[in-house]
DNA sequence: AATTGCATGGCAAGCGATTGCCAAAAGTTG
DNA sequence: CAACTTTTGGCAATCGCTTGCCATGCAATT
């Protein structure tokens, strides 16, 4: 009833700059109990108002929050964590925060989570499995969720980490958890059905880290599909999924004899281009490259390169989606366990009709012609 | 001392699998007490063991580690932060999650961080000084420390908050808070050196965001440093500093007749880049092009882009450093208000000699040759 | 031998919220 | 108007940990 604003005549009761004082600030930030004494109700009520709407008087509730708002009032989230067992907090965890394929699931999630209401906790797991499950561990009471993106667990560590953590996962099949893939083979075999249609028939697969479920299921299709259409068959690597391995993946695919590449993701296939520009062998005069998500810098590399591009960002939103279904199964949309996004292939300038030439004498750096 | 994988045969307390049952995983969590319990001690005595190893016999300590490990116990960071005020969070504020320049920052402070047995939590402030303001209200009571690359706040912002909240920035010069910068002046300096020994004789600096003081510094510099060779000096944005910006860029650049621009970042000279080269304007033969922050891609676009490097990563754990002496001024290295990184020019393919040909008449798409 | 001092560990009071339970007030119904 | 249901708000017990303060035991000092 009172006018709220009533506690100074103008400041903000709260943050005040340190000005000519040499002490620490001052003006303990308020809590709940100010919020309350000041309102002239129990903490209780005050607790209720602000996240529980309906079970206050609106009176009551507007007084309250104006209060909270003169007083420039935030819950602490650590006392609500620890009273509630909720902490509004879902931890988003990636083998390589500089890769910048996570970028647009991180931006994704961030999204999403935030519209929730959700904090998000970004974890860097360094592709080790270790490292992985040491976080999940570690943040099991701070987070209330997790997305696990590419995880490198193995399927008994995912099925038992699943069984005690609400947590959906990214590019990682499982069959105990809820999941965002993509659509790899149909990925795949749009990549093999284009070099096909350019006169390839030599193609060779450059792998990526042998713990990745991707990796593996992306060899699978690539094996089946290119030896269905009679394709000489070749796979090289495993590479670490960087540019740095670049030279040496391109070193040996040259060797392969074979006249297109499809690689594990754009990093490496990015390397790979450099290295091959080095060498003086042409892209994709001499050789065909596809590559994979579609990552930044891949539509300004030399050449631009041609890739498979998923809707990454929204693969983000989605498994938000899932884990709050999870999390507060109010949230409605059922349960759904597995959501596999589309991908289409990116033609740019790194894939050509296969060299005339034999298939089986790549042209060598410094060779004469 | 045990090692670690050691939870399979004969069963960790917590973290079971699901297995048959069918109701929530249950086994408790692992709390102080029992922990305490088992010892046979006082549950300060195992917090003590464990927070404060000095203040506890060793050998209760070691018997409090044993157990604990064989119970899997993880303190509750939110009871911890509680209680003891300090939640061992540090954030970052980034205004662009997805800007690689701060990738290395991410990747350095989240390092340091680590090290010193923080948890970093990214925050997106998404150009906003609005949000970062938010964000940073919100989180007072949940993060020890903040920092704040590029802040887009205002002097009297930054102040204000300063005072209130311990924080360091990175590349946003401030009176009042510790400060990582990059050398600018000399950064900018060497640039118009490696372009006026190239004969560059009018110079066009492409502005980035307003409120970014890593800008006006540039530019401020860029001017005088120019002024003083005798060049002709244009100035032209603001642009976002964005690839997709790159374009606008490229044809207000062009139209001053300058040979040569230096640019705010690497994302808006790679855009520039792309858009010169649908142009047919060639780079560096019609103009060069200098970018800033040398950043994931400026090494593979088409030119690679000559451009400022420097120590970033670094200069996120040297901000670390900083407000981890801060916090702990036990950490000591002194109070340093401002470390000043240095900086190189990398130069690649996108400068080269000025054109022969006058300086106010570059070259237009289409015209003949 | 008495005193002092230090190392060690326990007690218990918080930290700032949430929430089950209960009581008072308000609204309904016959 | 009585009996009953619903709203609304307060009390107080947690949540799991930290930490100031105190008690004890033992070694060192005088």
């Amino acid at each position: 009833m009172s006018p709220v604003k009533n506690d100074s005549s103008d400041g903000a009761p709260t943050a005040r700059v340190v000005g000519s004082g040499d002490g620490p600030p001052v003006d303990r930030v308020p809590t709940i109990k100010d919020v309350a004494e000041l309102a002239g109700v129990a903490t209780s009520t005050v607790s209720r108002a602000l996240s529980n709407p309906g079970r206050v008087n609106p009176r009551t509730r507007a007084r309250i929050e104006q209060v909270a708002a003169a007083l420039n009032y935030v819950p602490s989230s650590q006392a609500r964590g620890l009273s509630s067992g909720r902490t509004n907090v879902v931890a988003l965890l990636v083998p390589d925060i500089t890769n910048p394929f996570y970028f647009d699931i991180i931006r994704g999630t961030q999204r999403q989570l935030k519209a929730a209401g959700y904090t998000q906790l970004l974890v860097d797991t360094e592709e080790s499995p270790e490292m992985e499950l040491d976080a999940l561990q570690k943040m099991r009471k701070s987070a209330d969720g997790f997305i696990l993106a590419a995880s490198r667990l193995t399927d008994a560590q995912l099925a038992e980490v699943s069984g005690t953590h609400p947590l959906v996962t990214i590019n990682r099949a499982s069959a105990v958890a809820p999941t965002v893939v993509i659509d790899t083979p149909s990925a795949i075999i749009q990549a093999l059905d284009h070099l096909a249609s350019l006169g390839h028939h030599s193609v060779c697969y450059v792998s990526g880290p042998p713990t990745s479920w991707s990796n593996q299921m992306r060899w699978k299709v690539f094996q089946e599909d290119s030896r269905n259409r009679g394709m000489e068959t070749h796979c090289i690597g495993p590479f670490v999924p960087k540019t740095t391995s670049g030279a040496a993946a391109a070193d040996a695919a040259v060797r392969t004899g074979a006249t297109a590449c499809i690689v594990f993701n754009d990093l490496l296939a990015i390397g790979m281009l450099q290295r091959l520009r080095e060498r003086g062998i042409r892209v994709p005069d001499d050789i065909s490259i596809v590559g994979s998500d579609d990552i930044f810098g891949a539509d300004f590399c030399n050449p631009p390169l041609t890739t498979i591009a998923s809707p990454i960002e929204e693969a983000g939103r989605v498994a938000v989606s899932m884990l709050l279904s999870q999390l507060n199964p109010i949230y409605g949309g059922g349960n759904r366990k597995l959501a596999v996004m589309p991908t289409h292939l990116t033609v740019r300038s790194s894939t050509g009709p296969a060299p005339l030439s034999a298939h089986n004498a790549a042209p060598a750096a410094g060779a004469p012609a």
